[in-house]
DNA sequence: CTTCATCTTGGGAACATTCCCACAAAATGG
DNA sequence: CCATTTTGTGGGAATGTTCCCAAGATGAAG
């Protein structure tokens, strides 16, 4: 186990060459010898040479890495994500660095710290359901390095964005429900800290006011995303009074378990109550009754995120301060409704 | 936007110090005097001054950080390990790094040579399906970096390796099948490449023959993983004169698509022919009927892999060489069998 | 035969930091 | 009050690479 790593001096010396010529001759400069670049290049490649992305990136101040801070990694949505960011990425020569926020404030601003020390070109974040303050992401902004929200965006920063028409999402579900005859529908909902929690919620009132159903404060429980708690939610709705015969839940985690509190409780689905979601996680196309929920097209949000991103490192981009990208959701009809 | 950031340098003509001073009061070194070191830290703060990683790592040869890559990200094990993974690494001080090789022998020689490049302290692999060469592996030990295996191993590498007792957990499914009562099982088994394919297959016709079952070698069929062609499979077993009354899949999505082609085909789980899985994915306790599979500990996986890779970089394991760690796995007994 | 352009190579600064060595001042001890 | 230790600080090499400037060799043009 011998540490020295090969470096471009051990070449050198081998070779009789200035360092200068064999990092020519590596980095493919034109005025090399060809037989020199052609001695360089066999001898590097026999000695396990790598070249030290370390240095180089210390010098041109770019390490053609990104960072991408995303909240958890339970659920299908994210890992999809990153998939068509890396996607994209490694297609533009980017390395990618992930950090889970596990939906705390405080692991998130030590991430973001991470994504400094190391030099990131540029982040993509999706906030945790806890951030309010901003000033941890506003450092990138001051020191000229990019950002991209998608998902879980910040609307007091000037950023590009990438989300989905939760608003219509949200109206669409609901105007289903009402046109399968439901009148009571309650709404299991994200915090209200998240925009797309309140763009939800917007979608659901607006269509019960379309269709002329009244408002009830009471059918909307707005709640901190922890599946766990669904069954008391679940449970609580189903003992009132006058319970409500649908369910529009924030997503699909939410929607997939109240099912299973129903179904437990003797009742059926869709018969006594109908349940959608919201994201299509590969679950609800599994579970019994498959569950009708509002698709997202996950990857190519990654995907678009990251691509925007690297347009602005790369400078390609004018505007990019009020660039938002809002992509369509689908509603996918399925058994629970 | 200004672009020069804030190096040591910077405070130090600012306080009217050195910048030797400077850096041992940003990293709490003892020999220096109380007043300077607050003086030193509050200037920091208040400039956002990061330390650069890059040129710390240079210099100590250490990134604290340890690269990842597995396969794929599209099942739930993958991921699950990783946040095993991360959550000791980070722990530890470690940032990691996460390449997919896509199953391909390719990507998986690139992405070693992005983690090499990158200087990472060492890594975690699970080798793709289509692995049998493993030099790029080979350069990491020339080279004195760390590798743990887990999941898919490489037998022919004396390096740490992280597994579950696969024989044992295919022993039990088969075997619970048989107490079942049923007499023809087949088996949709996974590339013979894979180490984990070969001890499943054995623990497979280990069961038969302690039970006195003829093995039929029509019943067992090797496959890449690609579950589109699950459908292919498992109507040609349904379609046989004899057909079986059993499937045991390598995999729980095999499994899971595998119960949706005999449902299509309007035969019954598991009256008609039983299934079993192996994993334990999340959507294999919600479909119809919930899937009995044989359970891995896969957060402890990676928890375990990543710890035996710290270990071995701060050099606390003397004989890493043989060792091999097998976890448990359990059989989750459900509605299909 | 001189002049100038072209091709190829070498030397050295720069990047941000750590860490060893040196050294001055202050504190301690007899 | 001098010798010795402790405390705090500065200087500079080193890390592996890129990139600019200079310069020698070669060849062509006049």
């Amino acid at each position: 186990m011998k540490r020295h790593q090969v470096t471009i001096i051990d070449i050198a010396r081998e070779l009789n060459l200035s360092k200068s010529t064999v990092s020519r001759a590596l980095t493919g400069h034109p005025s090399v010898n060809a037989a020199t670049r052609q001695a360089v290049l066999e001898f590097a490649e026999k000695m396990d040479y790598q070249r030290n992305m370390l240095a180089i990136s210390l010098i041109t101040k770019k390490t053609n890495t990104i960072g991408i801070i995303v909240p958890e990694f339970h659920s299908s949505y994210f890992p999809k994500a990153i998939i068509g960011a890396q996607e994209v990425a490694s297609k533009a020569g980017y390395n990618t660095v992930i950090c889970q926020s596990n939906e705390t404030y405080e692991t998130e601003v030590a991430n973001t710290k991470v994504m400094l020390a190391n030099q990131v070109d540029g982040i993509l974040v999706s906030i945790t359901k806890e951030t309010r303050n901003f000033d941890h992401l506003k450092i990138f902004q001051r020191k000229g390095i990019p950002i991209v929200f998608f998902n879980r965006v910040c609307d007091e920063m000037d950023v590009p964005k990438v989300i989905v028409d939760d608003y219509d999402g949200a109206f669409r579900a609901v105007n289903h429900l009402i046109e399968r005859g439901r009148k009571r529908i309650a709404h299991l909902a994200g915090p209200s800290s998240l925009k797309i929690s309140e763009k939800r919620l917007n979608g659901y009132t607006a269509a019960l006011r379309k269709n002329n159903i009244e408002f009830d404060e009471e059918l909307v429980i707005p709640y901190d995303l922890n599946v766990d708690k669904v069954k008391i939610y679940v449970n609580h709705l189903l003992n009132m009074d006058n319970p409500p015969d649908a369910i529009f839940a924030v997503n699909d985690p939410t929607a997939i378990e109240a099912i299973q509190v129903i179904k437990k409780r003797g009742l059926h689905v869709p018969e006594d109550i109908a349940v959608v979601g919201f994201s299509n996680d590969f679950a609800s196309g599994l579970i019994e009754p498959s569950l009708t929920t509002v698709s997202q097209p996950v990857k190519e949000i990654g995907q678009t995120a990251a691509q925007l991103l690297i347009d602005q490192i790369n400078r390609d981009v004018a505007d990019w301060k009020t660039i938002i990208r809002v992509l369509k959701t689908e509603l996918i009809i399925r058994k629970s409704s």
